[in-house]
DNA sequence: AGGTAGACCTGGACGC
DNA sequence: TGCGTCCAGGTCTACC
């Protein structure tokens, strides 16, 4: 589901009609969707609370209230979007939020998770939650040198690492492997044996791309089309047994950490130490 | 420490 | 058409 430039996309996208308004009533339509706390002490806090600002960290969505952070993580298949008026549920809204302005009448803030994977937590630790993140990569503290070392602390295959969230912040699959591409690194290569010149490549890429994704409003994959267009420049994802763009050799895929691995075995060579 | 398998879920694609 | 199997943008826990 979304990584880094989906999640950024639905943040900025429902901005302007939640902020400001305040939350009148909350329907929780799938209890495990709430992370914390209970459904009753929920409906009690969020009742009045009004939304004073939105922002992202790592894949979370943090919506900042007057006493609380609510914090959404949409996981595999979730998506946020505002509706005017009362609108008839659909199918899989599991939690929908009634706004109001004082002049106008309601909207609705619903979160849509096919799969209910995605959680919501309510509290005023929300650090607590956001647990060890490593690095936004597109802030400064991200920079080839802190790559370059803290690759090298680390002995593990590349792109489960990218994927550690404790490691670097909001890479997910689809970024991973096109990154990888990108710097000409093979996704199984040891993190300890990256040269300065592949973490440098590595970081410009992974940079790149991520700000690539946020300028096409994310990639539309599967059934959840949220009106992204990047999956029509993906290089590698879901690009298996076709030319690479760079060689023409054919795509191949593996399976890494569980996870489907796409690269090109020309352009990304494992180098063995 | 790092790797892997199973859980958590629904539904689309594909093979028979 | 229908059924079974596999796969999917994420992350957590258990276990080797």
């Amino acid at each position: 589901m979304p990584e880094l430039p989906e999640v950024e996309t639905v943040a900025r996208r429902i901005e302007k009609d939640i902020l400001g308004k305040t939350i009148v009533s909350a329907d929780v339509r799938w209890a495990r969707t709430l992370a914390t706390p209970s459904v009753k002490k929920f409906k009690e806090q969020i009742k009045g609370q009004k939304i004073k600002g939105i922002s992202r960290r790592a894949k979370y969505i943090n919506i900042l209230l007057e006493n609380y952070n609510l914090l959404i993580h949409l996981k595999m298949s979730g998506d946020l979007t505002v509706r005017k008026g009362k609108i008839k549920p659909e199918k899989h809204d599991r939690l929908i939020l009634d706004l109001k302005l004082p002049n106008s009448g309601i909207s609705q803030l619903a979160f849509n998770d096919t799969r209910k994977f995605g959680k919501v937590w309510l509290t005023n630790q929300p650090e607590k939650f956001l647990g060890k993140l490593g690095p936004e990569p597109l802030e400064k503290d991200f920079t080839s040198q802190w790559l370059y070392e803290n690759l090298r602390k680390r002995k593990r295959q590349i792109k489960p690492l990218l994927l550690d969230q404790t490691f670097l912040a909001g890479v997910g699959n689809i970024y991973a492997d096109e990154s990888l591409h990108i710097a000409k690194i093979h996704p199984q290569a040891l993190s300890n044996v990256v040269t300065l010149k592949q973490a440098e490549a590595l970081h410009e890429a992974i940079v790149s791309v991520l700000k690539e994704g946020i300028r096409r409003n994310g990639a539309s994959i599967d059934w959840v089309y949220r009106g992204g267009e990047y999956q029509n420049y993906f290089r590698v994802y879901d690009h298996e047994d076709e030319p690479c763009m760079v060689c023409g050799t054919k795509i191949k895929k593996i399976v890494l950490g569980q996870r489907g691995t796409h690269f090109c075995p020309k352009c990304q060579k494992v180098e063995r130490k």
